[in-house]
DNA sequence: ATGCCGGAATGACGTAAGTCACAGCCTGTA
DNA sequence: TACAGGCTGTGACTTACGTCATTCCGGCAT
């Protein structure tokens, strides 16, 4: 049980350098919870009462637009952090933060969190580099909404998906995406219909072939040089 | 001479907590540039050595696209630093820095940053915060870009401006704004004329009053009403 | 089978916003 | 005084994108 918290925790970016003492009193301290998918973890604006570490399936942070569209921030999936935000800056909630798929959580306190800072340098230095590498990839989101258009940021979206989870092949990268248009719509600001027309432009111009819920980038560099990166 | 360093160091959020002799040892290390009104710093994808330390004037972070359109990510004011995600991370600057006004910084090298961290405890937490704020900054303007449109992202940097900069008076907040529309452009997203036109539509709206450069918020709460905010 | 449901595809349409071109206005300066 | 350069404002036009409505398809349960 509490071994399986130490495990959880070992394998993040932000506590993999702790010892195995200093794991297990926070382990200790770490309360449990499982989220179904579309399961909504806290949302934008509430009181901050600490960060929560993903042990298992992945969570999205996104805001939502008065008329009900939402513009996806990032996507942490196991073994991540996720909420680090407010621990540092004493504010609240930036973003709210819903399960991607069922999803397990260990919520850590903001005041353990910040304790740990102060006595394990690793461990700040740990969330320093986590928090330029979102600050990094959340600038490039900027840029990406506001300089490129909806087909770019779609073929960004298939090749950071790609590196993530395809499998090299004679024919091209295999991909499975996993995400219907509606959400893929709201990781790169648009919507669903715009996303339809947009696959359908790839697979036309011979980019990529889409069948049946299963993707393949048949010309990276073609696909890359149209997402102009 | 190195007095003029140390008390800029110590004006700014980062190195505030510092004692006398750790900042005269780092000012001794900071090396001054002086830069001209749209001069560059240095640009995107460049080798990171280090941050720079705002002393006085003004500096943007921003992205261009192929066609030459830029979209400002942040701007810094002394006293402030710039540039401390790849210090953090290792990578390569995240976007082009150039002075908005004639400014003169410190440079101040990777390694010392990092030896910092690690035997001031203070240093690396006022870095986590001062990432942690800008992140949530970030996060903003991704929103705003992608579920806002062009007259309220307007409006909020109005209201921001206001904010900073802004003087009370009897008919409203007045308000130099400093910025040309290109300026402005720039950092909501948009173009000239786009801006030119939401300005005038602000103002036949009675929201604003803008005479010669000079600019009044005949009503703060309308106006933050109409940004959505 | 039948019906239902969530997702995808697609045509028709409206619109915000980007592009282009031009004219007016300062300010500095040759 | 006249000219150049930077900024603004505005009309005319184009277009990418968002919205709406409809249809189709593939499970899945009844």
């Amino acid at each position: 049980m509490i071994e399986d918290k130490v495990k959880a925790l070992a394998r993040t970016e932000m506590f993999r350098e702790l010892d195995e003492r200093t794991l297990a009193v926070l382990a200790g301290r770490a309360v449990e919870r499982r989220l179904s998918r579309d399961e909504t973890l806290f949302i934008a604006g509430e009181e901050a009462r600490g960060l929560y570490v993903i042990v298992s399936g992945a969570l999205r942070a996104f805001r939502t637009s008065a008329d009900g569209r939402e513009q996806v921030i990032h996507v942490e999936r196991a073994p991540a952090t996720i909420a680090e935000v407010p621990v540092f800056d004493e504010g609240l909630y930036p973003a709210t933060v819903a399960a991607e798929e069922d999803t397990t959580v260990l919520f850590i306190a903001k005041r353990d969190m910040r304790r740990l800072c102060l006595e394990h340098p690793q461990i700040a230095f740990a969330a320093l580099k986590l928090l330029a590498g979102r600050l990094r990839r959340c600038a490039e989101l900027v840029e990406a909404l506001s300089l490129s258009e909806v087909g770019q940021r779609l073929a960004r979206l298939l090749l950071a998906e790609a590196e993530r989870a395809g499998v090299r092949h004679a024919d091209g990268i295999h991909l499975e995406l996993g995400l219907t248009n509606s959400q893929v719509a709201a990781r790169i600001g648009s919507v669903r219909e715009v996303v339809s027309r947009a696959f359908a432009r790839l697979q036309q111009d011979g980019l990529i072939k889409v069948e049946n819920r299963r993707l393949i980038i048949l010309n990276v560099e073609k696909l890359a040089a149209y997402a102009g990166k």
